[in-house]
DNA sequence: AATAGCCTATCTAGTGATAGATAGATATTT
DNA sequence: AAATATCTATCTATCACTAGATAGGCTATT
């Protein structure tokens, strides 16, 4: 018996593909409502306004991309091969769903939305740059990345790389480009040859 | 007597500043009027429709770009040096008008597009692609960029950085993380010391 | 009976777009 | 030169539609 989600779930899961397909001002709630089979009115009864929504979309996506860090970290692989498997969460992202990255979508809203909103795109972005950070020091410390990398500035790197050629990626409808991307730096990052 | 701009071009450069700063979905025909000065039909009398509009303004912006690129291309600096005024370009127009590459914004913006949008967007990075790959080559041949380096790859690399690094500092509000992101992969792309 | 969940109906505000009018400049004909 | 015609750039007013939001009612579960 296939569990049926419950309208409260469809409107987070919904709402989640619209920001990441087409931006804060590009759905309504009549677009949800239509999708779902509600009326939009049913989903201003879980979610009073539209930053109400979004907030709570934004948070269930950061702490359930953390978990899903904290578990590639628990899979305890050299540090080229876990910056590889995160780089590989974006690529099937936007193969898969053909969605960006929640955050870079509402980074790219940041002068529509409100406080609320930003604080929590500004949290996940905090959150990525330091699990980052933490891998990269990681692969120094064990001599499998360059000593010369900052990692706190490498993650930036990395994650602002990452993040442009998921944009660019599913603009010029390839993919396989975020893998070139991600490869070219982690071969960078390590020791000469 | 400073020559007043014409409502023609007021159009246009507001029209981009908006997309540029709130994407396609966050401005409207009465924005711009309002903005202005003028009512929204008058718009509507330079552009028939909203697409008409996005496409010129894209079309004057890639244009421009081109030109900038080409006139740093004559500069004739080393290819590192070449890939900082770049960068800097970018950084300057965050950190002067709080405003993102307009064409980063309208690929955030793709689903709500239509096709004579993308098609300017798309040439527009085709364009920045062969430029960069083509001051890369020279750098290669001169023997001030590493030999291992693939020109086209490393092109996609360093426009993906910088342009999710822009979006990205505009949402942490740090301008200086382009430049960051650019000396990074300028760094790595020379020769070990 | 109370609550949860969803509905109908409606509101105010704003959307892109269009029709028709008009003042003033420019061009053409007499 | 005067009269006529056309063009440019703008206006007012309105279209059908969509936006987010709200009040109040119905129904099913507890």
């Amino acid at each position: 018996m296939t569990s049926k989600a419950t309208t409260h779930d469809q409107i987070l899961d919904l709402a989640q593909q619209y920001i990441q397909q087409r931006g804060y001002n590009g759905f309504s709630f009549r677009d949800l409502a239509n999708g779902i089979g509600v009326k939009s009115s049913s989903i201003h009864y879980y979610y009073a306004s539209k930053t109400d929504l979004v907030v709570a979309v934004t948070s269930r996506y950061r702490k359930g991309f953390s978990a899903a860090t904290d578990q590639l970290k628990a899979d305890n692989l050299a540090a080229a091969d876990m910056l590889k498997a995160y780089a590989q969460i974006f690529k099937s992202t936007l193969e898969d769903d053909k969605r960006v990255c929640l955050c870079a979508m509402l980074a790219s809203d940041f002068d529509s939305v409100e406080a609320a909103v930003t604080d929590e795109v500004k949290a996940f972005f905090a959150e990525q740059y330091k699990w980052l950070a933490n891998i990269i020091a990681n692969g120094i410390s064990h001599g499998t990345i360059r000593g010369d990398i900052v990692p706190e500035e490498f993650a930036i790197l990395y994650f602002s790389a990452l993040e442009g050629a998921m944009v660019l990626a599913k603009a010029n409808d390839n993919p396989a480009d975020i893998e070139l991307v991600a490869n070219q730096m982690i071969a960078m990052s390590q020791h000469a040859g």
